[in-house]
DNA sequence: CTTGACAAGCTTACGGCGTAAGTGGGACCG
DNA sequence: CGGTCCCACTTACGCCGTAAGCTTGTCAAG
């Protein structure tokens, strides 16, 4: 029986973050991450403030995961990169990433933020239409992550309540939706618009 | 002491949304919202499945509210008017909406996915390349407008978490993004950029 | 008028939750 | 060796969602 481990602020945040990836936000409780950790529950609170800093804790991570791209010659590039790397780190923990995308985070995710501006800025923007610019690329990955990652958690959600409403007024639509699902290629798709827009929007 | 109006999901589910209005999603439980109905919380059971049916109903408030327009000769007006109006119906239950835009709605999301699809079609895509366009259109609607509520809701969180970091390595764009924050004409910044990439994307 | 079914409220009870407050022992420093 | 501090443990409180059962008012059929 020797002396385990001790505890520590990271190895709650691990095990939290890998809990979470296990069973979902909702299985989260300071008990059963304890339980985890073959400790009791008060015993996090000395390396941990309460329950919503674990979830800070472990929301950051994602964005701590962004590997952001060396800048090159290209702002487009440039911007593909970054865009791809914030889904890679998303599509790395796809129930944390939830929490991300939702949670006001300030500073843990300035990094990006900033990113995105100097990459419009660098593309011949003014700073306000940069600002603008920044905010629209990073709106459009945020917006089409959460619906990767929900239908990705949860993948026959529209389908099912489509099928058990009778009367199916809407099913074009759905089907539709439902027909085209290769992730990656849309979101280039999409990517590539709102960059083209903006490369319009400079030149002329 | 005559009697009172009797229960009904409506009464609960009005109840319920007055009551996430009012205090945050956090503060919603089925006691309180009994109490709030001068009721026990048991009572609610024979009017709703349990509380995730309550949360789903009020999401789907938001949609319901959503004014779809009439369509025009042209689908770019239409584009606007369909998320101007969706951006109203966000923003008159701001906390409300958090949940709908983060939520997986299947069915109550359908008519406003359609209207989209509708639109990007007459706009003169092929099948394929409407779903992807509208999906991008929907994702930065989406991804802008659960910024720009939590930024209402809670105004000063990125600027606090600045603040009171020592070191303060970006201050640069926290600043320059608090600095511009006029959250209308920038929602029809993004949108023009991405309306004007979707014409050309016709176009060309 | 009686009866019995049913809808819709109330009561009780259980297990789980977050966390405030206090306890105790081991490690380290004088 | 005594003191101090860290850090895990224990206890306890009030809140939560909801299963199960009970009560009461309403109303149609006999």
């Amino acid at each position: 029986m020797g002396a385990r481990e001790p505890l520590s602020r990271a190895r709650v945040v691990t095990a939290a973050l890998a809990l979470v990836e296990r069973h979902g936000v909702e299985a989260l409780s300071m008990r059963k991450l304890a339980a985890e950790l073959g400790v009791e529950a008060m015993s996090l609170y000395n390396h941990v403030k309460n329950k919503d800093d674990v979830l800070d804790a472990i929301a950051e991570v994602v964005f701590a995961d962004i590997a952001l791209p060396a800048p090159t010659a290209d702002w487009r590039t440039d911007a593909l990169a970054l865009a791809h790397a914030f889904r890679a780190a998303a599509l790395a923990h796809p129930r944390t990433a939830s929490l991300s995308l939702t949670r006001q985070l300030g500073y843990p995710a300035l990094p990006v933020t900033e990113a995105a501006l100097a990459l419009m800025t660098r593309a011949g923007h003014d700073p306000e239409q940069a600002v603008h610019a920044s905010r629209a690329l990073l709106a459009y990955v945020i917006g089409t992550l959460l619906r990767e990652i929900n239908s990705t958690t949860d993948p026959d959600a529209l389908r099912h309540t489509t099928l058990t409403t009778s009367g199916l007024p809407h099913v074009t639509a759905s089907a539709a939706h439902l027909a085209v699902c290769h992730h990656e290629s849309e979101y280039r798709f999409g990517l590539e618009l709102l960059l083209d827009a903006v490369a319009l929007r400079v030149a002329g």
